[in-house]
DNA sequence: GCCTCGATTGGCCGACCGGTCAATTGAGTG
DNA sequence: CACTCAATTGACCGGTCGGCCAATCGAGGC
């Protein structure tokens, strides 16, 4: 049978751990995590995370590790089923993009935490990403989809910068008056972007 | 004469505390600042900082308060020179926005650790700046100014979180290919932003 | 010239942090 | 079965954290 009920179980361990660590980190950040609480909560004990990871800060570094690459993959992905490029894909990238962050709300916070600490490893990562979205956009330019006058670049970081922050600083601007709900404001984003970006006549 | 040699003098120790603060909470956020670093770099003893504002949370309040109170005012200033409500107000606050966090990227780290905290006080501090922000856009699309279908709220919400975002993950964003510098993605920015918010014909 | 009271100091404390280590356990190997 | 080696444990360590306290100092009021 595929359940083992061993005793040990190095492998599961480290997952618990990871998974334990993750929680904590996405919460606290790094400096506000003790490590005698993960363990409590991990239920394991803090000389085994020593031997797993090394230090917190190898800990760390592979919470984010994991945590980028299922990002990461989850995004490549969704490019590439995304298929051939027609009026309709920019929308529905933007509307698969937000509700993935609203979905993984802790990698949101991960990245905050990154970014805060200066770590731009992360950001590294996902040139590929960038990559091919901006010369999705620069396709549609030339096929008169898109206005021929942005950088395609700014066009991907503008709605992955308003996604990010609507789901980052949602406990700023969540009272707000007016504010409406994730879908509403999603919405009204789609209407502002996409007339945007629309070829001017 | 106005320079005051004498050896005490309170105030200013309470703001060379403040000082000192503010720069290790905006660059290493609460947990991770150490009151006898910072009671060095402070050029004080770590008693007197206890005996002035009580304890590090409260102290990290202090700052807090302080620099949102410039924020607002600030913002509140710029508004209040705004002006008549016409075609070019709306570009030209967001490059006022745009332009103050560049000139101020502490309260942008300050915004961003209180948001991971999940402290949403400072969010309810510039409800009056949002609401006066929405007033206006809802003024200027009952003039034709602006396109009537989309939430006023959203429209202050979009720029402000774009302006916040850019300067926030810069370190993670920064190395994309293709991405230009502050003032090109401001310019591609307004440029999307400005037809998308203008009247559809 | 005291006297008062807040400002300021240095020494100190208990708690607890991340990390180490020697010893024990258990699963695989031959 | 014995041997091996990684997994796991609990006791322990040095460092330093935030905070406290008694003593000293200094400016201003009477």
């Amino acid at each position: 049978m595929s359940e083992k009920t061993q005793t040990r179980d190095p492998e599961l361990t480290r997952t618990r751990i990871l998974d334990a660590a993750e929680s904590h980190f996405v919460e606290q950040g790094f400096s506000a995590v003790k490590l005698s609480a993960l363990a409590r909560s991990a239920d394991v004990t803090k000389s085994l995370i020593h031997h797993h990871f090394g230090s917190k800060e190898q800990l760390w570094e592979a919470v984010k590790n994991r945590a980028f690459e299922r990002y990461y993959t989850g995004q490549m992905a969704m490019l590439e089923e995304a298929g051939e490029p027609d009026a309709m894909l920019l929308r529905h990238s933007v509307e698969a993009y937000f509700h993935f962050l609203r979905d993984n709300p802790g990698v949101v916070r991960l990245f905050a935490w990154t970014h805060l600490e200066g770590d731009s490893h992360c950001g590294e990562l996902d040139n590929q990403l960038v990559g091919a979205g901006a010369e999705w956009v620069r396709q549609a330019q030339m096929r008169g989809l898109l206005r021929k006058d942005i950088n395609p670049t700014h066009v991907i970081a503008l709605f992955v910068m308003t996604c990010t922050q609507w789901f980052e600083a949602k406990c700023h601007h969540q009272h707000w008056p007016g504010m409406g709900s994730d879908e509403a404001f999603l919405e009204d984003f789609l209407t502002i972007f996409m007339a945007g970006v629309a070829p001017q006549n």
